[in-house]
DNA sequence: CCAAAAGTGTTAAAACTACACCCATGA
DNA sequence: TCATGGGTGTAGTTTTAACACTTTTGG
């Protein structure tokens, strides 16, 4: 194997921008560095990519190592590589941008690092080396994509109700949404399939349970259709 | 300055996917590579990312180099980081896609590439590495931007009738498109300004000129206001 | 029986689609 | 005078937006 070239090589991470959402606004999955540089401020998840190990592995990797989230929707955001963005030497940092439903994962479980946390993107602390800048270009990417991409979902149990999944639209999109406008237009894809089965313990009367059906959208898509909200 | 970390690191390359438009089809510009791997076969323009320039620079000088282009339209499209990528060793590669007006450019003038030429997307020679992916990657993100962004103007003269214009969205959609109501939705949205000037040397009646306004644009952008055709 | 959210239709306005002819120009 | 593309309007259809009340359930 010849070697492709001698010079000095920028060094190469990936961090990731865990969104979730509680019944107020969007969270964000931050740690507490321990290091110099920035040690003490928060940072986005993320860490070295070994060569042998592609870059979304990298990513699965270092989440789940520094915050025990894993089987995630995982999806590659933007590559940052700016000459100083890092003070100690050369470092471009492949960023990712994934969606966790907060019930269904607890982050405390098997992480290694002290300090995990999740914050609302309304009340942030200052952020370590770009990671405000990867943070905001992760927030207008998931504005601009839930509208034509069906990815609300992913931040939503896979039964969850059309109330739930409003709720998602209107906190991402930052707007109030017509409820009998928003179900026509919903129900007329035929990708959210009701169920059987209505929601459980609540004060009032129960809604019904619906699903996404990946397997109609995948078929769908293959033929050119675009889903939009 | 601390180092750190002391561990192999990935190469990293930017790879340019350039695209332009003539009478017929989309057309990509590759160059013919002079050393191994894939000696002889067509790549993308493209190359080592030095540690003092940033990542769109870095495209930038490559594809002056390469191609003579430069003062293009030029944004990041993906980072392609699959282990067995390049035969010989770890390489990531940031890749980006440009555009440009055949016609504005000479690209054999400053050209110090034996061999840079364009292709037309259906008539493509087998590539290097994994360039043709890198390629379907850019014509995907090509076909699904000119419909919510106004890059069609990107691969226009600076002056062009609504003919040029419609031509240039029927090729990238892949479909005819009805002339009136073209017309009516592009000047709808105010941003397609009529010039006091039309084609010259035609063998028919001439074209009104028209010119993109981009301040109008930017103003509009910041508004949350969405272009679409 | 009260509070809370579920669920449901209609109408007016706007946007989209399909479609054909006359005009200006240069060869 | 002919060939070529430039330029223009309308009608039917579809999509979107605005809007309020009754039902169900648990407390």
């Amino acid at each position: 194997m010849s070697k492709t070239y001698e010079y000095p090589r920028p060094a190469l991470t990936v961090d990731i921008v865990v969104f979730a959402l509680d019944e107020e606004d969007l969270q964000v999955m931050l740690i507490q560095r321990d290091l110099a540089p920035f040690e003490g401020r928060w940072a986005l998840p993320g860490g070295f990519v070994r060569v042998d190990e592609s870059l979304e592995e990298a990513g699965r990797r270092e989440l789940e190592e520094e915050t025990g989230l894993k089987d995630i929707y995982l999806e590659q955001l933007y590559t940052f590589g700016e000459v100083t963005r890092d003070p100690r030497e050369r470092v471009v940092t492949v960023a990712y941008y994934a969606l966790v439903n907060l019930a269904g994962h607890d982050i405390h479980a098997s992480s290694d690092a002290r300090n995990a946390a999740w914050f609302s993107l309304n009340d942030l602390p200052e952020l370590a080396f770009d990671h405000d800048q990867i943070l905001a270009t992760a927030h207008t990417r998931l504005r601009g994509k839930v509208r034509y991409q069906p990815i609300g979902f992913e931040l939503l149990p896979r039964k969850f109700t059309l109330r739930q999944l409003q709720h998602v639209y209107e906190i991402i999109l930052g707007r109030p949404l017509d409820k009998r406008n928003f179900r026509k237009k919903v129900l007329s894809t035929g990708l959210i399939v009701p169920l059987e089965e209505i929601e459980q313990d609540v004060a009032h009367r129960a809604a019904r349970l619906y699903q996404f059906d990946n397997r109609k959208y995948a078929r769908l898509s293959k033929q050119g259709f675009h889903f939009e909200i």
